[in-house]
DNA sequence: GATTAACAGTAAAACGTTTAACAGGACGTT
DNA sequence: AACGTCCTGTTAAACGTTTTACTGTTAATC
């Protein structure tokens, strides 16, 4: 069965086929009664217009391309969906790929959704070096979000990693934790590494200092090296994750050594998803604002769609410390910890 | 800046046009050293085929769309990456669309999709309802996965529901537990209705019963609504959820009201992800065999794309009782219950 | 009432690729 | 030597749309 083409629908609609084209793009305005006889022709027929063809001709192209470096990690996908949402309401849609944390394969993924030609690209690099393809004066408009070490080349949209990493070493410091494990997952990633280091200085404020171990992003693998870390070395009395997967992690971890929160050991989660809490000891936890995130880098990639051409622009969101159950307060001089309570520092708004 | 096209690769490399589109195309023999020429000039030149042109003219698309029905939700992102893996292997690229679990966006969205000629198409519906785009003479191969009430019309891939249920229901009928709790989703989808008469039918086998309540797709929502129930009614020994996110419902409920598991109730949980075993007491669970899943829907798929014609196939795989912590068994005559038992029912290999 | 201007529609060219039809040379067979 | 066949390459048409340039027609202005 062929398929029906503009032509077709012209034919039985009685009219040119640039009629029927202006009628369902609305580049120019056409005699409403003809219009509905086109709508109507269409509609008989099962007409819809080919993309291929529209954009070929047109050059202009509704879809945005949007490469993540894992599709299951929650943190990704949970900003993937908001700005499909918002991208929708602009008429846009979003093809995704998938880089599996592999910089070869991102750099094929690439290729491959810029092949489309799509109108902009929202990246999640998989390490600090930026893909080339998105330099080059062919590329369309791009945005790079979460992990990003090149600042001024492109825009992006980051959280302020060092403020939240402040956030959880002065809150554990102030709870009296001398003595921290910072579980990052990979240190060769620019905002992991600025996190631990934000960690260390929030917690030298108050005296206390802080060791670091690599888990990468396999929960299980993760709670294993912990496990051997802990062999080798003096128990802190807290624990600091670092992102959602290196949160699972220390969880794991604990629950393989039947620990319990937070008697045995404090803990600060990353991220905040519906798990967290879904558990007897709540989840003290840093929160990424994705809905912010999600509006930032959707509402700059369309001014540059839109042919905006100012300087480069890098967004940085502020987390928020949310605090719950996990923390237990170790303060010699009485001060208490724990739930409820209103950290008063920049970029960590506490609540309960 | 213009963009540069197959025109200018042939006059920078002194050959014509189809000699350039066979050297990428591989769709003719070429001779080696030319090919190599075409090869340099179309890298010099930074040249890559235009996606809209290619199957524009060649009505072909190495494009396959896939559209659920939530992507935040782990059991449908985690079928996608594993059809994404397969689908690049064989040189294919996913377009992933969210229908939000409504049915006009659900049709909004296929039209999108289905207006790119994808060569096939894989939707996990948000209804009972088949979108009739679908069986259109027009639509491009499809595989229906799992929310599927209509066999027989086009090919699908499932799990027995019925299966997983009902060893679910003589897992607990048997850990002696007569008084169940059956934390749907909604009953108004099949396979959900169909989970829940399993559990109901095991149970009957051990003289057990169940009631069953309804949560929704929000975890939050679900903790509340069950919160509700359980004013309004006698406490069960055992709650078994029938997704992931009623699991996570259920164990919020639970850590909101400090009850134990397995001690204060028993539960057994659908889906199997990392945060079901980083927790103290790790959930006995219904595993779906996602890489199964996603490996039979490909290559159906593929078959379908290939041309192969044959009668519609049902594919229904088998899921897993991972027997872990959660369940505490009740038996009056003594029966041990708990971890590392094996369970022998069809369907059900139970495992640690 | 003549001259513009605005409007609504059409014909045909153009987008960048693939491919059918064709051309010419090398080679093998009669 | 004539013919057919294979091989490698080219020319030009086609895919389905958008858009430019153009043609009437009607309304507005002096």
């Amino acid at each position: 069965m062929k398929r029906i083409s503009i032509k077709d629908v012209a034919q039985a609609a009685g009219v040119s086929t640039a009629t029927v084209s202006n009628v369902f793009s609305g580049k120019k305005p056409v005699n409403a009664e003809l219009a509905d006889k086109v709508r109507e022709a269409a509609d008989r027929l099962g007409y819809t217009v080919n993309k291929a063809a529209s954009q070929l001709r047109s050059g202009r192209n509704s879809v945005v391309c949007m490469l993540v470096p894992d599709l299951a990690d929650p943190f990704f996908t949970s900003i993937i969906t908001e700005i499909e949402h918002r991208a929708r309401a602009d008429g846009y849609e979003i093809i995704v790929g998938n880089s599996d944390d592999t910089p070869e394969i991102e750099a094929g993924r690439l290729n491959a959704l810029l092949a489309w030609e799509p109108a902009g690209a929202i990246v999640i690099p998989c390490t600090d070096q930026l893909p080339q393809q998105l330099t080059a004066k062919t590329s369309p408009p791009c945005v790079l979000v979460d992990r990003v070490a090149n600042f001024g080349v492109v825009d992006t949209v980051t959280i302020d990693n060092i403020g939240a990493g402040e956030s959880i070493g002065m809150y554990l410091g102030k709870s009296g934790h001398k003595n921290v494990l910072i579980a990052a997952s990979d240190l060769a990633i620019h905002p992991i590494r600025q996190r631990a280091d934000g960690v260390t200085l929030g917690l030298k404020r108050y005296g206390g200092a802080a060791k670091t171990v690599q888990l990468g992003a396999d929960p299980e693998v993760g709670a294993d090296l912990l496990s051997a870390w802990f062999d080798d070395n003096t128990a802190p009395t807290a624990i600091c994750a670092t992102t959602d997967m290196t949160t699972l992690a220390v969880l794991r971890f604990l629950a393989d050594r039947q620990i319990d929160l937070p008697f045995g050991v404090s803990v600060v989660g990353f991220d905040d998803y519906a798990w967290m809490s879904a558990r007897r000891t709540k989840l003290t936890a840093i929160r990424q604002p994705v809905e912010e995130i999600a509006e930032a880098v959707w509402s700059q990639l369309l001014k540059r769609i839109k042919g905006e051409s100012g300087p480069v622009v890098n967004t940085v969101l502020e987390t928020e410390l949310l605090i719950r159950d996990s923390v237990k307060s170790i303060n010699a001089h009485g001060e208490k910890g724990g739930g409820g309570e209103i950290l008063d520092i920049k970029g960590a708004l506490g609540r309960s």
